[in-house]
RNA sequence: UCCGGGGUAGCUCAAUGGUAGAGCGGCUCCCUGUUAAGGAGAUGGUUCCAGGUUCGAGUCCUGGCCCCGGAG
């Protein structure tokens, strides 16, 4: 069996588990940085083991424009070509399509050139590349392909997102539209998998959708389970509603999931929505936030009951000699000030980043490793509880 | 002393005689399946001083006061 239950909280759908792939285990609840193009932004992959990454999260649609996947597979599969021996989770590639074409058309309302012009039809998603203009479709079809091209250990099927704010009808299409192309999705990767494969071990998670509709959520829930996947994703959370909102979301799917399948919880989150939807039966996380904000200045502190962040770039730390946080063993609170880091990052060193990318991935690490033993220990009850963004 | 150049936002500088702006800094905020070392907003002025010309002066004129460069 792929996914390991070992212990199970007793007031919470929360469970620790382990996750075995082709690359390895995976001990859950865990946290994915994200590594889109096939790197965590700054950081060297000898540094996210130390740090105790267990998987990353890629993405389809970039590796698949550039460098290409033909290229990726000719190197020997997105392990190889990364140099990264652990677990690797791709992202389908439709929620990249979707979320720029939304980019461009923000920015054509100023500028006329750079539209997407993306339609998604029943074949698949057809969009203009940004750059070169050419004309793409990516099918559900070819989103698998290019996946067992890359080698990922878990591929994701590629699922409509309809976009925020929710329409019913627009949502209640999107679902059903979601599950015509995962049954696609499961025939094109059930014949990959009689071929040799750069992989063979890849597993298969299907997406659920449905915005905070509970019978959309449900109904795809049930829908994709019944083609019954390795695991599921549920996607089309974080995107503009509120966290309670969120939270129904998972709340209205879940039960409908396997128990015994592993859960991922796309692009989420904050701390605190981790620990929540933790409660609600997810397993895993990928999330921009930790290593994005590093590079923005945003540094996450750990508190009692929960955690603060603070900015580093404002200049009351310009002569605060103490550690960024006082607790914490990365390298830059093992070894530098404030005063110092606030100094790289104002003076646009590139050090700055890699510094706090390495100290947010490590806040987050931690976070999940105590949400584990927390679970394991029977106290996370109180963790749920308590556990709050304490500001600035 | 003389000859040039110059004094405008915290800093560096813009502004045909017609509503004084920008960049940076400071301040506040944003970032959730990364087009993001990114983005938004608010604040900020006795335009060196005193006169004058003009409907109107940062701008033109006169006189000061400072700063920079060159010459002696």
């Amino acid at each position: 069996m792929a996914f390991e239950i070992t212990k199970k909280d007793k007031s919470s759908r929360a469970r620790a588990g382990i996750l075995h792939t082709a690359h390895g285990d995976v001990m859950t609840p865990v946290f994915l940085p994200v590594g889109t193009k096939g790197t965590v932004k700054s950081a060297r992959n000898d540094e996210l083991k130390n740090w105790g990454v267990q998987m990353v999260l890629a993405n389809t649609y970039h590796l698949w424009l550039q460098p290409g996947d033909e290229l990726i597979k000719k190197a020997g599969g997105l392990h190889r070509f990364m140099s990264w021996d652990g677990p690797i989770f791709t992202d389908s590639g439709g929620f990249q399509i979707f979320s720029l074409s939304k980019k461009a058309q923000k920015r054509a309302d100023s500028d006329e050139r750079n539209s997407f012009n993306v339609k998604v039809k029943e074949s698949g998603v057809s969009f203009q590349s940004g750059s070169s203009g050419e004309k793409k479709e990516l099918t559900p079809e070819l989103s698998v392909q290019i996946q067992s091209n890359l080698g990922s250990d878990v591929v994701l099927v590629l699922d409509e997102f309809p976009g925020y704010p929710f329409e019913y009808e627009k949502t209640k299409k999107a679902v059903e539209r979601t599950t015509r192309w995962a049954k696609r999705v499961k025939e094109e990767f059930s014949r990959l998998k009689k071929r040799k494969q750069i992989n063979p071990g890849q597993m298969l998670f299907g997406i659920i959708q449905g915005a905070s509709f509970p019978d959309l959520r449900k109904k795809s829930a049930e829908e994709i389970s019944a083609l019954g996947f390795d695991g599921y994703a549920i996607g089309g959370v974080a995107v503009g509603e509120s966290a309670e909102e969120m939270y129904k979301a998972v709340d209205t799917c879940v039960p409908f999931l396997e128990e015994n399948k592993f859960r991922h919880l796309l692009g989420v989150g904050t701390p605190e929505n981790i620990v929540q939807a933790v409660a609600r039966g997810c397993d895993s996380f990928d999330c921009v936030i930790p290593t994005r904000e590093a590079r923005h200045g945003k540094v996450y502190i750990s508190e009692k009951n929960g955690y603060k962040t603070m900015d580093i770039a404002k200049s009351k730390f310009k002569e605060d000699l103490r550690p960024l946080y006082k607790n914490c063993d990365c390298f830059a609170c093992q070894n530098h000030s404030r005063a110092y880091i606030h100094h790289l990052f104002k003076s646009g060193e590139i050090l700055a980043i890699r510094l706090l990318t390495e100290h947010n991935l490590r806040f987050y690490l931690k976070l999940m490793a105590k949400i584990r033993e927390a679970i394991i220990e029977q106290k996370f009850s109180a963790m749920k509880k308590n556990f709050k963004n304490l500001g600035i």
